[in-house]
Order: C-alpha cells, then structure tokens, then sequence
DNA sequence: CAATAGAGCGCT
DNA sequence: AAAGCGCTCTATTG
C-alpha cells in the first residue's frame, strides 16, 4: 500500500520532507501493554502504527502488527471461565510483513516531534502520553494542536441538549469527519482492536485518521482567528503540553492503605449488611433502589415498612407536573428522602450502608481492579494514578478528569472521606503543596461589577461570606466594633448562612433551594434573598446588564469570559422565532421551548454562572501554564529533584514537592496562581490563603 | 448478550 | 426553577 513505511531509509526520507513544513499531524494505534485491558491507558500501551500527514503527504508506520493480509480462521466468541464473560477468540491471519521496531522508528522520528513544528492530533494527549513512553519519557515540546479541542473553542455545545443551529453529535474524529466531509471510513470499528483486523485494513485505516486530523487541523487554524477566539485558543493551546505532563507524571498513591481500606470497608459493610436483613426482615439488594422503595414504602401487610414518602425523583417530579398519577416508582431513596426518616432502624442501617458502598466502589475498588478481568485494570502503576485531565470536558470552560475522576475526592471532614482522601500521599522525602483560590468565583464576580459591597469588602481584605453575613443580618455597627463578630461561635450561622446565599447567588438558586440547605423556611429564606437584593443590588443591576448583552448577541446569544471564551446559551431568548430549531437525532425540536419561563430561567442562571465558573476557569489554566513553564525551567537547574503538578481541581493545584525544596516550590506556586499577570486580570486582590505542605492530600484542609 | 437509562452520589 | 462534572449500580431494552 502506497505511503506505508517498512524501512528506516524511508522514513528518514519523509522526515526531512515533514522538516519542511510548518506543521503536521500524526496518530497512533494501539494494543494492550503489558498488563491486560490497558489499550486505551496511554502510559501503558503499547503503539503498533504511527501515521502522519502534512501538506501533500501522509505516512503509515507499522511497528508490530500481528496480522497479515490473508485470513487463516475466523475469530469466534467463547466463555471466559474465570470472569463468566464472553471473550472474544480472535482472528486467525498469516503473517504480517517485515515491520520496524518502535525503537527504530522513534529514534528518526525524534528531530520531527522536538522541532518547532505544530504538531497536530485529535485529542492530542493520548497520542503525545503514548508517544512518550518511546521518547525517554518525555512529552514533546509545544506547540502541540489538539484538534478536538479546536472543535470545541468552535462550539462548547457540541455532546449538549442545546439549542442553536445543527451540530455535529459528538466530538470524536469519526462524527466530525462524516460532518464535514461525508466520508466514514470505519465501518468495521478497526480502532477499537486493531489486532482483530488485517494488515491492509489497519493501514488504511490509520491513514484517514491523520489525514482527515490533518484537514480538520488547516480549517480550524483558519476559522478560530474568525470568531475572535485566537486570544483563548492560545491559552488551550499552551495548556495541553501541561495536561500531557500531568497525565504522563501522575498522582502518587499510597497502594497498601488502598488494599488495607479495601480490606476494612469491606469488612464494615458485610457486618452493616446483616444488620440491614434484620432491620427488613428479608434480604434483597441493597443497591437497589427499586428494592428499596418496595420495602420501604409498601405498607406493613406487604412486607414494607410502611413509611410514608414524600420526597420524588426526578421521573417523579416530571410526572408531578404532567398530572400523571403517582406510583411508588416515583418516590426517592436518596440521601434527603432517607433523612426524612432518621430512627428508623432501617433507615438509620441503609444510610451507614450507602455512604460506605459509594466510597468502596468508587475509590478504593475501582483503583485496585478487578483480578483477570480486562474491563476492570487496576488503575495504579508504579504507585501512580494517571488521571485523564479532559481539556474540553466542560461548556464553561473548566476541566473535567476522568477514568479515573480524581476531581471528586472525598472529603477530609469526614471520617471516611479523609481515609479516602489521604490514600493520595507524597513518597517519603516528598511533600504535596496544596493551595486553592479562596473564593474566587466571588472575587471575579467582585471585579467585573468594579463596585459595591462585594468590592468593597474585598477591597477591604474582608471575606465574602462575612461581608455578606453582615450586610444582610444588618450586623454593621456590631462589625465595626469587632472584626471577628461573624467569627465568634454564637454567630457562626450567619455567616455559614451568607455562604449559602453567595452559593445562591452564583448558581442563580431560589427561596426553595437556599431553605433546603440552610434548613430554614422558605419564607425566612426569601426574606435572605430580599436582603441580600437591598444589601448587594449591584450584583441584579450586573446580572440585568449580562443577560441584556447575552440576548443583544440575537443570533447567537452568549457571553465571554475573562479571556475571552464563549459560552452559547440559545435558550434565554424570548422569542421563539430567533431560535434556529435544532435538528438532531437525539433532539425533539419544541416549537415553543423557548418560550418556557423554565428554559428561560435555566439559560439565564447558565450564561451568570458561565460568566464566572468560565473566567475561574481560564485563570486556573492560566496559572498552570505558568508553573507549568517554571518547573520545566526549575527540572533543568536542578536534575533529579524535580518539583511536579500532579493535580487540578477547579480553584486548588497540587504539587509534588522533594521536602527540602517545600519554600521553593510553595514561592513558585504562588507566584503562578496570583502572581501580577493573573493579579492584573482582576480588581481586588486574590488569595490563596496558606499553602498546604503535607504528606497526605487529606491533611491540606485541616 | 450488550447497550442504555435512571437513580444516586462524590467533588468544586 | 442550583452551575459544572464522572462513576457505579440496577433494571430495562433491543
């Protein structure tokens, strides 16, 4: 097949030519490492093709495929004895031509991947983390366009129940490139195991995945300067190196408490376990909420306890509103429905169960995996979690982590959350440097008003919830007196209250939600509403001024974040007739939807929160930027003792710090999170409190 | 059997 | 009428 590359000569050849040009793009196949279930881990695969394009030319390198052209036996499922799963027993070919090495390949192709060419891909970090592997362990020099990511500064609504014109489905190379080429060229799923496939076909295969990455790359580097997004697309750009780095390093875990907690919980909930089949006086599944429902809520005589539900779930709550007669279906189980019902010794078994199971499931079982079975990995190698930090995860403009998600790490408050939370630990000699934006979301809030009481409490180096608390409970004179009024016990609730209410405030929350948190009556919530609206009316004045602007956009109504990204909310448009009606498979265009005050209210609270959700957003990345270029710097002077961003989580970053250099990098981490270029992007001063220096992540908040 | 929806719950 | 996420589990659907 024409392009395929079998020869170091050959290739040699091409990479003078690629040399020539000022970008390219390339992509890698992949099969499973050395550990079973690992294809899709790109600190552990294994690449078996290479392709690249640039203008003109496009390559193919095999390096280890296992198959040739001519099929010897079909491949066929049978049981897996051990996991009670189907497997597949694959394809039988002959043998595969004469490949060369990764290590060949790499080698020649290393002047290509550290020159200063863009170097291109579709959701460029799995292809860069898996290159690395080939590449000493090192993720290659920027600029580094993520194609993917491009789509997404386009449109953050792509994947979404939104309004706007036709989009495509999704974001991966497939959807976009039948979107925009009418081409699919996959028709028999070659990418997701490519040793099931002949030769011929992965070849072919892995050229159309770089060249349409290619095209995709030259029409997006055309149209991104054209919506005025270049400023922020530089940002995104700078930022994947970074999330390459981080997701190549990992987070360091403390694998025997894994296990002993494994052990532990597990031993908890089989004893919480009898207790709840004696609570019920039957057994049946605990993890089931249909179960639950039964046996809670069915009268006495049917073997229920007879409780009376009030609370509903979401399918509930639909029916509510429909007037669909309610069944028993409807009502929840949650957390806030149990609490209902607290002393019931039922009740009382099952919540102890749930909060256990979650923590077991998610975070100490999921980690450890499951023995032979290669959907379930375990996800530690070398003591090190890696994380995959999705740059365009979000439609504001944040990060989204998965597989696993070490953004929702427990807590340290409770018992549990904090055994949970400190599994993460630095080595010995080491330490983790922990620092969060302290209400940040506020402070921005704060400054893009430029005035009022949040700006001036600010100003003031007053805290935003004491602020609030004493402008709202008309606590003035007393505050005055004493700096640390909010902060005395008896007063405590005011200010935890004027927390809930900047919540309120940002998430656009109503009388309903703040009483439900706070644990007051609506009326006395709405009353905290109204005060806060007399106290802060500068914040519905800037509210009135954004949505106003948003719908000014008529087409497109959306706002901009500090830096300058969009974020597109069709839906807070009062007039139907703007509305491009969405045409999607998924999508059941409503003629009227739009016109639904709900919708409305929803796209409204979603264009106020984007405003400073998004602008937090740029600024963390920008700040990783920033430490991201001194510790690269930092790695040079000082070899073997490098400092490492290990972790992301919204408005807080984690370093991994050598014990000795703790003053070092808590400076750095400093400088990079409210150092002047982020300071100047914000009219009051930021605060990242006191820099965490712990062993464990659990002790950062303590 | 695999894929999907819903509930529920962890986080900022 | 609380913004933004991802994961696990069960039950249902094709």
């Amino acid at each position: 097949m024409d392009g395929v590359i079998y020869t170091p000569e050959q290739l040699k050849r091409e990479v003078e030519y690629f040399l020539k040009q000022d970008a390219f793009v390339f992509d890698v196949e992949s099969m499973d490492g050395v550990i079973p279930g690992t294809r899709g881990i790109p600190t552990q695969n294994q690449i078996v093709w290479l392709s690249l394009s640039t203008y003109g030319r496009n390559i193919i390198i095999p390096m280890g495929h296992p198959n040739g052209n001519n099929l010897l036996r079909k491949g066929f499922r049978k049981k897996n004895p051990e996991t009670k799963k189907m497997d597949w027993n694959p394809a039988v070919y002959d043998a595969p031509p004469k490949q060369m090495r990764p290590s060949e390949v790499f080698a020649i192709l290393e002047p290509l991947f550290f020159s200063d060419l863009i170097k291109g891909a579709h959701n460029a970090p799995f292809d860069v983390i898996s290159i690395a592997k080939y590449l000493g362990g090192r993720i290659i020099p920027g600029p580094i366009f993520c194609t993917l990511t491009m789509q997404w500064i386009k449109d953050e609504n792509i994947g979404q129940f939104s309004g706007g014109p036709r989009r495509p489905v999704k974001k991966d190379l497939k959807t976009l490139t039948s979107w925009y080429y009418g081409v699919k060229y996959d028709h028999n799923e070659v990418g997701k195991c490519i040793e099931l496939h002949p030769f011929k076909d992965v070849a072919r295969y892995a050229l159309l995945d770089s060249a349409y990455t290619w095209l995709l790359l030259r029409k997006f580097r055309r149209s991104i300067p054209e919506e005025a997004l270049q400023a922020i697309w530089e940002l995104e750009q700078a930022v994947t190196p970074v999330v390459c780095r981080m997701g190549l390093v990992g987070a360091p875990v403390d694998v025997q408490a894994i296990r002993e907690l494994d052990v532990y919980l597990t031993d908890l909930l089989v004893g919480i376990e009898t207790r709840v089949y004696q609570a019920a006086g039957k057994q049946f599944n605990i993890g089931s909420w249909q179960q639950k429902q039964d046996i809670l809520y069915k009268p006495k005589t049917e073997g229920g306890q007879g409780l009376k539900p009030t609370r509903l779930n979401k399918s509930g709550k639909l029916k509510k509103q429909k007037g669909i007669p309610l069944s028993i279906r409807d009502y929840s189980t949650d957390k806030d429905a149990l609490d209902d019902f607290v002393g019931n010794p039922l009740v009382d078994v099952l919540l102890e169960y749930s909060e256990i199971d979650k923590l077991r499931s998610t975070y100490v079982r999921a980690y450890l995996g499951v023995e032979g079975d290669s959907d379930k990995p375990c996800l530690i190698f070398n003591g090190r979690i890696h994380t995959d930090l999705v740059q365009y995860g979000t439609v504001t403009g944040r990060f989204s982590s998965r597989a696993p998600n070490l953004q929702n790490i427990p807590n340290p408050e409770s018992e549990l959350g904090s055994k949970v939370r400190g599994l993460f630990r630095a080595p010995e000699g080491y330490r983790l440097l922990v620092a969060d934006y302290a209400q940040m979301e506020l402070r921005i809030l704060a400054s893009m008003i430029g005035y009022g009481g949040l700006y001036d409490g600010f100003m003031a180096g007053i805290d935003a919830h004491t602020q609030t608390a004493v402008l709202v409970y008309n606590k003035q004179e007393e505050f005055a007196k004493d700096p640390d009024y909010m902060k005395h016990p008896e007063n405590m609730w005011m200010r935890s209250a004027a927390k809930t209410l900047n919540f309120a405030i940002v998430y656009g929350a109503g009388a309903a939600k703040v009483a439900a948190t706070i644990g007051i009556s609506v009326e006395e919530a709405q009353q905290l509403l109204d005060n806060h609206k007399v106290a802060f009316p500068e914040v519905y004045e800037f509210r009135d001024k954004i949505m106003a602007l948003a719908r000014s956009r008529r087409k497109s109504p959306y706002i901009r974040t500090i830096l300058g990204r969009k974020r597109r909310v069709w839906e807070v448009l009062r007039n139907v007739a703007e509305i491009e009606a969405p045409k999607l498979p998924w999508y059941e265009p409503q003629k009227h939807q739009a016109a639904v005050r709900s919708v409305i209210s929803r796209g409204e609270r979603q264009v106020f929160n984007s405003l400073v959700q998004g602008s937090l957003g740029d600024i963390i990345k920008l700040a990783m930027v920033r430490m991201d270029k001194v510790l690269s710097e930092d790695a040079v002077k000082n070899p073997g003792r490098e400092i490492q961003m290990i972790l992301s989580v919204h408005d807080e970053l984690v370093l991994l710090c050598p014990e000795d250099r703790v003053a070092e990098g808590s400076a750095m981490l400093l400088e990079a999170m409210i150092g002047k270029e982020i300071q100047d992007l914000i009219k009051v001063p930021l605060d990242i409190g006191k820099i965490a220096v712990v062993q464990r992540w659990s002790q950062a908040k303590e």
